[in-house]
DNA sequence: ATTTTTAAAATTTTCGAGATTTTTATCTAA
DNA sequence: TTAGATAAAAATCTCGAAAATTTTAAAAAT
């Protein structure tokens, strides 16, 4: 069962991190001769994945990686804004300097990197370790929120939302923007500033929003 | 497979409504004779309402009905309130004449069935029928908000919630107020009133807030 | 009497093979 | 050539038994 776990994992991580291409079948015995194991626990494991919404699973018909779609991509969107201002706001409430410490040292590596990325030609060997700590500064950001299942909730959707842009965050088109919001979300929740928080957490994600008049019912007006 | 998804819906529905007590071991060999399926089928089944968070499963030592948590029940009750207000608002703003027509359908039916708990003596045998009605009038509130992950998130704290709940909700000695809870939400809803349907969301939910400084972060005041 | 060891019983986990279903390939008829 | 039917191949699903682990019970030692 260690070893389950393992797999698990691992197969976690392809899943948000390019490995597979979207609408991709999972074959069993591919994945049972890999990891040595049986077929049984390999159908074990995606039946995990495909709890978690990363694996999509059809009667009879197997396991595939979920296709691409825009739709889904906004919905997890939404969910992450909700989610983490929430968290955020309640970490400010109850965080304490712990907390800021925290996210502080999450946003110096985060930032760190990013000043990296930004200044390669091609940054491919870095997609990974950004993978790594972007989530580990929103994670962070919501950390002292004091509720377990919120978390818990968020890193489904984080996982998601990871997995419908495995493709498409490869290019860092967006860094430039990206070091300025990470930077204003950390200012505006060490300063306590709750609305302004929501809403520089709401602007960091808008770009996922377009394609529809996407507005979030709790979207406020700050700053 | 078809009979797997009616296990598994009938398992789900025991561990919301009593059958079980909380940390009550889940042996695998009486579900498997009772069912009658394999040992396997079993432990699938028993792993996907794990993911549910309805089943808790510890590695080697099997599968057990989830303790009764005072602060899991709160931090769902967070949840719930975050996730319905915001698909009740969204719903208002798209749902339309269908939805507000849905909605008092539900509504009605609700309504009827809790006056008829409040008049009786012992209203043990409408406890399934006001599970299931108390449900879809939630379900119904947020069924326009355009979001089928949303959607399917609060199906999961809901049902999550109710297992908290399947013991203590029996008695109804809250029904009087939540007659006229039930009608505030529907009320406000019809009014297209965002804040005040978020507030009465809130307040209906409310009391299963208590034992800490249980405050929403996204609480506001209005009315 | 209490704790530790040892043995037996019960439960969980892994596994591979047979049964079922879907997919692919080939053949036949229009 | 296209469409439909048939057969072969490949994949999925179910199952029960063997292997590994935990729990319970009994015996031995402190």
């Amino acid at each position: 069962m260690e070893s389950e776990n393992k797999i698990y994992l691992e197969l976690k991580k392809r899943l948000t991190t390019d490995t597979y291409d979207h609408g991709q079948k999972l074959r069993a015995e591919v994945l049972r001769e890999e990891f040595g194991c049986s077929a049984s626990t390999v159908r074990e494991i995606l039946f995990r994945l495909s709890s978690d919404g990363l694996v999509h699973f059809m009667d009879q018909r197997g396991f595939r990686v979920p296709e691409l779609s825009p739709t889904k991509l906004i919905e997890l969107t939404h969910l992450r804004i909700l989610l983490e201002s929430e968290g955020a706001v309640l970490s400010i409430r109850q965080g304490g300097v712990a907390w800021e410490a925290s996210l502080t040292a999450a946003h110096h590596k985060l930032s760190h990197l990013e000043k990296r990325i930004h200044a390669r030609e091609d940054p491919t060997d870095l997609v990974d370790l950004w993978f790594t700590s972007e989530k580990e500064f929103h994670q962070t950001l919501i950390s002292a929120c004091g509720s377990t299942t919120l978390k818990a909730m968020h890193s489904l959707i984080y996982a998601q939302f990871r997995q419908q842009l495995m493709k498409a965050d490869r290019k860092f088109d967006f860094i430039s923007n990206n070091i300025q919001q990470h930077s204003d979300i950390l200012e505006a929740a060490l300063a306590a500033n709750e609305a302004l928080t929501r809403k520089r957490v709401h602007d960091h994600l808008a770009r996922h929003l377009t394609g529809q008049t996407a507005t979030l019912a709790s979207e406020s007006d700050a700053e």
